[in-house]
RNA sequence: GGUCCCGUGGUGAAGUCUGGAGUUCACGCCGGCCUGUCAAGCCGGAGGUCGCGGGUUCAAAUCCCGUCGGGACCGCCA
C-alpha cells in the first residue's frame, strides 16, 4: 500500500501539479462509456474526485488508495459545492484496499434512515458527514472545556468507578463481586462524595470529564451512561463557581459557533416557576404565565376555587380548532391537570370559552387585561394549586412556543436560590431538592432549626444553582456543607438517623472532622451541551454508539444473559420471570 | 406505571380513515449503453412473511384484539 500523502478534503488549487496518495471510501462513481470514469473519494476531511479509465471493478463503500497528480478542472466543470471542486486527481491509479457490501442504508445522507438502523450499523453511520461532525464538535468541546479549566488552575482528578452503592438519588447500576460474593459496586452516578473528599485533602480546584451511570428511564436528552464536567473548589462561593463554570461553557459556545455568549444571567427559582412553570426556563420565546389568582378570588365557579390560577396568552391563537383544544385539554390532563379552561377573544372583548358562563363580566375584563389579550388571541388557564398549575401551564407553554433545537439562539441562564426541600414525603420528611449536601441559604438558617413545620421548610432556600440552556438542564452545583453540626442537622431533618448516615456518608462525615475547607462545585452534563451547540434535538446524535430509548444497544444486543458458571462465580441466581 | 405516534422490496415515503390482484414514487442494487460528470444521463432487470400472532369477512397492508420493536412525552432522573 502507498503511504497516504494528503487528506482528501484538503487539496485546493495550492496542490495543482503535485502527485498525490489519497485514501478512503468510494463515496459515488460515474462512469462515461469505457475509458473516462470519475470517483468521489472520502475520508473524514470531505471528497475529493479522482478521474481513472474505467471503475468497473469498483463499488461504493470500497476503500481505496488513489495515487495521481492534481490538476485544474477545465473551468466549464468547477464544481462549487464542493470545497475540492476546482481540482482533481487527474490519471489516477486505483489500488484496492478492501471490497465492500452494497452498505444496509445509503452513507451519503440523501434519503433518511431510520435511526435504529443507523445505530444498529454505527460503523458505517460514523462515515457520514453528520456524525463526523457532530464527534469532532464534541472532542473539541472537550478540549476547549479543558483548556478552560486548566487556565483556572483545576486539577484533573479521577475517581473511581466501582464505589459503594447509596440509596439515595436515582437507581444504581450495580456489580456484582466475585471476591466478596452477595456484595455489589454500584457505578457512580456522580463522583459527588470524592470530589469533596479531594477537597477535604486540599486539591483545592478539581475537575474531571466523568462518565456517569444512572439507571432510570431514557429520555431524548437522557442516557444511562453520560458525560459531564465536574467540578468542586474550595474556599470560593457560588457565585465564584458560576463564573468558573460560565468560562468553560462560553468557551465551549465559542469553539462551535464562532461566537462567544454574553454574561448569563441569573433568574430565581421562584420566579423562573412563576414565569415559565420551569425550573429549567427555555427563554428563547415569550409566552410567559401570568398570575390570576387574585381576579377570581371571589368565583362561584367550583373548577376556579383553587388555590392558584395562573394564565398565559397565545397572540393569533383564536383560529385554533375545537380539535386541537380538545388535544391539548388532553394532554393537560396527562401532565396532572384537572382541566383545560380556554378562552378565545373575538371583537370588542366578546370572549368564546366552554366556561364563558361561569366568569363574570368584571373577571374576564382583568383577566384580559393582565393577560394583555386582545382580538384574535386565545387565553388558557389553570386551576390548581400552585406546583400543579405552574407546571402544567409550563408544559403547554412549551407544546405551542417551543421553537426547534437549532433556532433561536443559545440562552444560556442560571437558576439560582432553589429550595432546599422539595416536598414532603409520606412519613412526614422533606426530601432534598438538590443532594444532602447543599447549604442552606444563610438568610434562612434561622427557619431551618426554629422550624419544626415540614411545610415551612419547604420556604427555606438552598444555595443550589442550575445551569440551563434553551430549555435543558445543563447542569446543577451547589455550595456544600462543610459543618458536620449542619450536615447533621440536615440529615436530622430528612430522617436520616446518625447511625444511618454513618453507615451511608461516614467516610465523609469522618473527613470533616479532619478540617473541610468551605467549597462548593458544580457539573454539566456534556452530551446536552454538545448536542445543542451542533443543534441536534437528541443526545444520541452526539455518542458514538448509543443506547435505544428501553435501554438496549441494537450493535451489540447488551444487555445479554451470561452463562451458569459465570453467574455461579458471582454467586448470583437468576428468578425466572413468572407470569 | 401511564399517554401518544410509527412499523409496507436494501433505504425513505404514499397506500390504511372509506377492505377488493403486492399497487405507486424517489434513492440504492444488478446488467447494458455512454469521453467531463459531480443528486450524471439513457435503456433493461431483480428484489416483498405489508413487524409477529389471532379474530371478523367471500375477501385484510387496510377493520378488531393481543404481542414485539422503535420514537416523543408524563411519572422517574438526590
Amino acid at each position: 500500500m502507498t503511504t497516504r500523502t494528503d487528506y482528501c478534503g484538503r487539496l485546493t488549487d495550492a496542490d495543482i501539479g503535485r502527485t498525490v496518495t489519497v485514501c478512503g471510501w468510494v463515496s459515488k462513481r460515474r462512469e462515461h462509456g469505457e475509458h473516462l470514469a470519475f470517483v468521489d473519494l472520502r475520508d473524514r476531511t470531505g471528497i475529493i474526485q479522482c478521474v481513472v479509465d474505467h471503475a468497473h471493478d469498483i463499488r461504493n463503500e470500497y476503500v481505496l488508495s488513489v495515487t495521481g497528480t492534481i490538476r485544474a478542472r477545465p473551468a466549464e466543470t468547477i464544481n462549487s459545492e464542493l470545497p475540492t471542486g476546482s481540482v482533481e486527481i487527474g490519471d489516477a491509479s486505483v489500488e484496492i484496499l478492501s471490497r465492500a457490501e452494497p452498505p444496509p442504508f445509503q452513507i451519503d445522507g440523501r434519503v433518511e434512515v431510520d435511526e435504529t438502523i443507523r445505530i444498529r450499523h454505527r460503523y458505517l453511520d460514523l462515515r457520514n458527514s453528520r456524525m463526523q461532525r457532530n464527534l469532532r464538535s464534541r472532542s473539541a468541546i472537550n478540549a476547549s472545556i479543558r483548556r478552560a479549566m486548566d487556565a483556572q488552575e483545576f486539577v484533573e482528578v479521577e475517581t473511581p468507578m466501582l464505589i459503594a452503592s447509596t440509596p439515595e438519588g436515582a437507581r444504581d447500576f450495580v456489580v456484582p463481586s466475585r471476591l466478596s460474593p452477595g456484595n455489589f459496586y454500584a457505578l457512580p452516578q456522580s463522583p459527588q462524595l470524592f470530589k469533596q473528599l479531594c477537597m477535604v485533602g486540599g486539591i483545592d480546584r478539581y475537575y474531571q470529564i466523568a462518565r456517569c451511570m444512572r439507571d432510570e428511564d431514557l429520555r431524548a436528552d437522557r442516557q444511562f451512561e453520560f458525560s459531564q464536567l465536574d467540578m468542586e473548589m474550595s474556599f470560593a462561593d457560588g457565585e465564584t463557581v458560576r463564573e468558573v463554570i460560565s468560562q468553560a461553557v462560553s468557551e465551549a459556545a465559542e469553539t462551535i459557533t464562532g461566537e462567544r455568549p454574553g454574561p448569563i444571567p441569573e433568574i430565581s427559582w421562584l420566579e423562573a416557576m412563576n414565569k415559565y412553570g420551569s425550573d429549567k426556563p427555555d427563554i428563547r420565546f415569550g409566552l410567559e404565565l401570568v398570575d390570576l389568582t387574585a381576579i377570581f378570588s371571589e368565583t362561584d365557579f367550583n373548577a376556579f376555587k383553587a388555590p392558584c390560577i395562573k394564565g398565559l396568552k397565545v397572540e393569533g391563537g383564536s383560529d385554533l380548532g375545537r380539535n386541537q383544544l380538545d388535544q391539548l385539554t388532553d394532554k393537560a390532563k396527562n401532565w396532572g391537570a384537572k382541566g383545560l379552561v380556554w378562552v378565545k377573544v373575538g371583537e370588542a372583548g366578546e370572549v368564546t370559552s366552554p366556561v364563558a358562563k361561569f366568569m363574570s363580566e368584571s373577571e374576564i375584563a382583568y383577566m384580559l387585561s393582565e393577560l394583555e389579550a386582545e382580538e384574535g388571541d386565545i387565553c388558557f388557564l389553570v386551576a390548581d394549586d400552585w406546583k400543579r398549575a405552574v407546571h402544567v401551564l409550563g408544559l403547554l407553554r412549551l407544546e405551542l412556543g417551543r421553537p426547534p433545537v437549532n433556532e433561536g439562539g443559545f440562552h444560556f441562564v442560571w437558576v439560582v436560590d432553589f429550595p432546599l426541600f422539595e416536598e414532603v414525603d409520606d412519613q412526614g420528611n422533606p426530601t432534598p431538592a438538590h443532594h444532602p449536601f447543599t447549604m442552606p441559604h444563610e438568610d434562612d438558617l434561622a427557619m431551618l432549626s426554629a422550624s419544626s413545620d415540614a411545610q415551612d421548610l419547604l420556604k427555606v432556600r438552598s444555595q443550589a444553582y442550575d445551569l440551563v440552556l434553551n430549555g435543558w438542564e445543563l447542569g446543577s452545583g451547589s455550595v456544600r456543607i462543610h459543618q458536620r453540626e449542619i450536615q447533621q442537622q440536615i440529615f436530622n431533618l430528612l430522617g436520616i438517623g446518625e447511625e444511618e448516615s454513618q453507615v451511608k456518608f461516614g467516610f465523609l462525615m469522618d473527613a470533616f472532622r479532619y478540617g473541610a475547607p468551605p467549597h462548593a462545585g458544580f457539573a454539566f452534563g456534556i452530551d446536552r451541551l454538545a448536542a445543542l451547540l451542533v443543534g441536534e434535538e437528541n443526545i444520541r446524535e452526539v455518542i458514538a454508539f448509543p443506547k435505544s430509548q428501553s435501554g438496549t444497544d441494537p450493535l451489540t444486543e447488551a444487555p445479554t444473559s451470561i452463562d451458569e458458571a459465570q453467574l455461579e462465580e458471582l454467586g448470583l441466581k437468576v428468578i425466572p420471570e413468572t407470569l
